[in-house]
DNA sequence: AGCACGCCGACT
DNA sequence: GTCGGCGTGCTC
């Protein structure tokens, strides 16, 4: 198997030796096409030999045990197959990018020739370039050059043998040593002890620093050069002559980069009511293997969770915790390792490379320090052998699903198929379940329990609905605030309590418009308007980070009338800024969550107390705990209920109920107010009576209605391409096609809101296969018709992605 | 995916 | 006339 997009396998030949040694999932480097290494991966050991081609050898052996075991081969097949991408895409999306080795082609000089006359202009510079240095990549020839197509004139100097090249692999993790440091043998009697320090008796930092050593050497424990050189207070040369004396001596230990604590601390007494559901899990345990875990926000899902675990972690399983990206960097993982100390292991994209490959190696030998996994969606490809029980923890986030690039898998449902293919259960838990989840529940298909109660008693806050036309026409608006909205902040604050202010939008404002002419700045590379960054004062396009400095006049007309509409979490900041200029207001977007530690930054000191306000978008809804909110405020509920999606309401109630959860998680009851247009929106009527059965029961009636998940379930088909006739001319080919075979399932064709992102245009269909309709068949027809489809040279060009449960 | 081979426009 | 553009086909 190849990490590149290719339906199939390929053979290679192997020595009987190789053969006997060689285990699937074990890699090897192979060359691939003309030139190129790749890293293989053995899928399949076979006698038979190809009879149209001639197989080629290996290049070599990559590893001593296979790293990838047989139940993950299974679980890739069917993410390939349910997902319909290659298999090479799954491989390459499982593997750290470290266990991935590619090969540079390196050229080096022929020392050999002498004759520079016969060269070319290109040629000579080459060979002049290597007189300086012994070695060059192809990517720095390419440099010197300053052109693109390099490989004719590496192959001409080849052939008049001024150079030769050499195909070069590099191992690219490195294991992590730390340097200990040891008395030498001699030293270790009394009598050459005092001998020593007699000798010493000069060389006063050094004498510090021995009897230093002997202080930290009572605990037993093996000394680090760098603890050493911390509570002797000396520099690293001090040791270093003692270690030239031959009195001390180095040694250098591999450890892994992240660890943990090994502290475990007993898990807290569950309350009544979370005793109840745990037996309940339990119970459900016994005849389904999927059970939904419904509790509401600060219910204390997670000490059930951690029961659950410990019973697992008992029967010497190791176990799955699954949860968006976003709530992985914050408390959560300090809560788990109060628990379970040094046996979680924690995996997620801001990880290196390094530390990514220590995490696999820890689950592959099933280390202690890897019997629970935290991880974000990825962490279903790690190597697990024995899993009892995975968690999905927020399973109705939409985060689980993978979008760009392939596979374009949904983690919640990779998991359930992980789970089975292990014998494992798996527990999904939320306080806003998604339909689906909630659906299947309700079918008997997983099993079911509730939480319905907050932890401690707390009430569930108090949600108020503040209608702004009304405010608006009684001149009752302050900025973008009601006058109640400010009222309540300055009461939360005034209390010493904190706020959180929630802008689904970054920015200062999403548009920029001439009131003389109307016009606006537009991205010239993708089909939306421009958002205006005040605090940079600049204009930039959320789709393809181009950005350019704020115009002072209209670009069309040259008027001084440039306006904004519109408005995002910026422009609140600065706003509540001036309304409050005695309290210290904080801002949680993209735009301030930059870089490894940025969400750590705020998230820490919000939770210090140095911020009394928090502006955020979206991100604040996830997984955060914060004792002291005693309100949220919603500033614009109305831009997340018009999405032009069918899962806008559903998608909405959620991220208001997650908001509102943060709201007053300690003692007293917390406020949440949701400014909207429309108070009597039934989604809005729902979220302010937190009834999530009305609102799954409309919501279903909708998608039975209307022929939407649960009930179909739905293949999107997205058409991509820099030329619009070739975009729109492929896609009313794609949609008779898909009609033929489909018939009125098919939907389509659609342009999306944003119709060109990068310079490429974007089309759409979707296919909805009704709930008797095979899923099987359906997408063998479907890759029919993709097949017919990249066979019209014209088609070949665009992009022609499928996206398998597109939600 | 990456790379080579093969056929058409803008430059010496 | 060539250099370099990208369309086409193949990789064990």
């Amino acid at each position: 198997m190849l990490p590149i997009p290719l339906q199939k396998t390929f053979t290679y030949s192997v020595t009987e030796e190789e053969a006997n040694f060689l285990q699937k999932g074990m890699r090897v480097a192979v060359s691939f096409g003309k030139s190129k290494m790749y890293t293989g991966l053995i899928f399949h050991i076979h006698q038979t030999a190809p009879t149209l081609y001639e197989a080629k050898e290996i290049h070599q052996i990559l590893d001593e045990k296979p790293i990838v075991n047989e139940l993950q081969l299974k679980h890739w097949q069917w993410i390939a197959n349910y997902y319909m991408c290659a298999l090479g895409d799954v491989y390459r999306a499982s593997l750290p990018s470290a266990f991935l080795l590619e090969s540079e082609t390196i050229v080096y000089k022929n020392e050999a020739f002498v004759d520079e006359s016969i060269l070319a202009d290109d040629e000579f510079l080459i060979s002049e370039a290597l007189q300086h240095q012994s070695q060059l990549t192809i990517h720095q020839i390419a440099d010197i050059l300053g052109r693109k197509k390099v490989m004719p004139i590496v192959n001409e100097l080849i052939k008049k043998s001024v150079i030769y090249i050499k195909e070069e692999i590099y191992e690219t993790y490195k294991p992590k040593l730390v340097k200990y440091i040891r008395l030498k043998e001699c030293y270790k009697s009394d009598e050459s002890l005092n001998a020593l320090l007699e000798e010493l008796s000069r060389a006063k930092k050094q004498r510090v620093a021995v009897l230093t050593f002997f202080q930290l050497a009572t605990s037993k424990k093996p000394i680090k050069a760098k603890d050493l050189e911390k509570a002797a207070n000396v520099s690293s040369t001090i040791l270093k002559s003692l270690v030239a004396k031959d009195i001390f001596e180095f040694y250098q230990v591999q450890t892994d980069r992240i660890n943990f604590k090994g502290d475990t601390n007993s898990l807290k007494e569950l309350n009544e009511y979370q005793e109840k559901a745990l037996s309940e899990i339990k119970t459900s345990f016994v005849e389904k293997d999927v059970t939904l875990l419904h509790g509401i926000t600060s219910s204390g899902k997670t000490e059930v969770y951690t029961k659950l675990i410990q019973k697992v972690l008992d029967t010497g399983k190791q176990v799955l915790f699954l949860l968006p990206e976003i709530a992985l960097t914050t408390q959560i993982i300090t809560r788990l390792q109060y628990y379970f100390g040094n046996q979680i292991s924690v995996f997620h994209s801001k990880y290196s490379m390094n530390e990514r490959v220590e995490v696999w190696n820890n689950v592959l030998e099933n280390k202690t320090k890897a019997q629970i996994i935290l991880g974000a969606r990825s962490s279903i490809f790690l190597p697990f052998s024995n899993l009892g029980l995975i968690v999905v923890d927020e399973e109705h986030e939409t985060s689980y699903k993978q979008f760009e690039p392939t596979p374009r898998y949904n983690a919640r449902d990779a998991a359930i198929v992980l789970a089975k293919m292990h014998n494992a259960k798996i527990l999904l838990g939320s306080a806003t379940p998604s339909l689906e989840s909630y659906f299947n529940a309700q079918q008997k298909k997983y099993g079911f329990v509730e939480l319905k109660r907050r932890f401690g008693n707390v009430q569930l806050p108090k949600i108020e609905l503040i209608d702004i036309k009304e405010k608006h026409r009684k001149k009752e608006m302050k900025g973008h605030f009601s006058d109640r909205m400010l009222k309540l902040i300055t009461e939360a604050i005034e209390e010493k309590e904190q706020v959180i202010l929630f802008q689904n939008r970054r920015g200062f404002s999403p548009v920029v418009e001439c009131k003389t002419c109307g016009i606006s700045p537009q991205c010239p590379n993708c089909d939306v308007s421009l958002t205006y960054h005040k605090y940079k004062n600049e204009l930039r396009c959320h789709y393809c980070n181009y950005q350019r400095a704020m115009p002072n006049s209209c670009g069309a007309c040259g008027s001084n009338t440039l306006d904004t509409k519109g408005f995002g979490t910026e422009q609140i900041e600065l706003e509540l800024k001036e309304f409050f200029p005695d309290f210290k207001i904080g801002r949680m977007d993209l735009d301030t969550t930059r870089g490894k530690f940025g969400y750590q930054k705020i998230i820490g000191a919000f939770e210090a107390r140095e911020i009394d306000i928090l502006v955020g978008t979206q991100m604040l809804s996830k997984g955060l705990d914060f004792e002291n909110v005693s309100l949220v405020g919603i500033l614009n509920a109305d831009s997340m209920l018009n999405f032009p999606d069918f899962r806008a309401h559903e998608r909405a109630y959620d991220m208001m109920v997650q908001v509102s959860g943060r709201a007053g998680r300690s003692k007293k009851q917390g406020n949440v107010a949701i400014q909207t247009y429309n108070p009597y929106h039934q989604i809005l009527q729902q979220v302010s009576t937190t009834n999530y059965t009305e609102m799954y029961k409309e919501q279903l009636q909708d998608r039975w209605q209307y022929n939407y998940p649960p009930y179909y379930r739905l293949i999107k088909i997205t058409l991509k391409h820099r030329d619009f006739i070739k975009v729109d001319s492929g896609i009313n080919w794609l949609f008779r096609a898909l009609y033929n075979s489909f018939g009125e399932h098919v939907l389509g064709p659609t342009t999306p809101a944003v119709s060109r992102i990068r310079n490429l245009y974007i089309k759409n269909v979707v296919i909805k296969i009704p709930p008797k309709q095979s899923l099987v068949s359906t997408k063998k027809q479907l890759q029919k018709i993709k097949n017919t489809f990249e066979a019209v040279k014209e088609f070949r060009p665009i992009r022609f992605i499928i996206d398998v449960d597109a939600y």
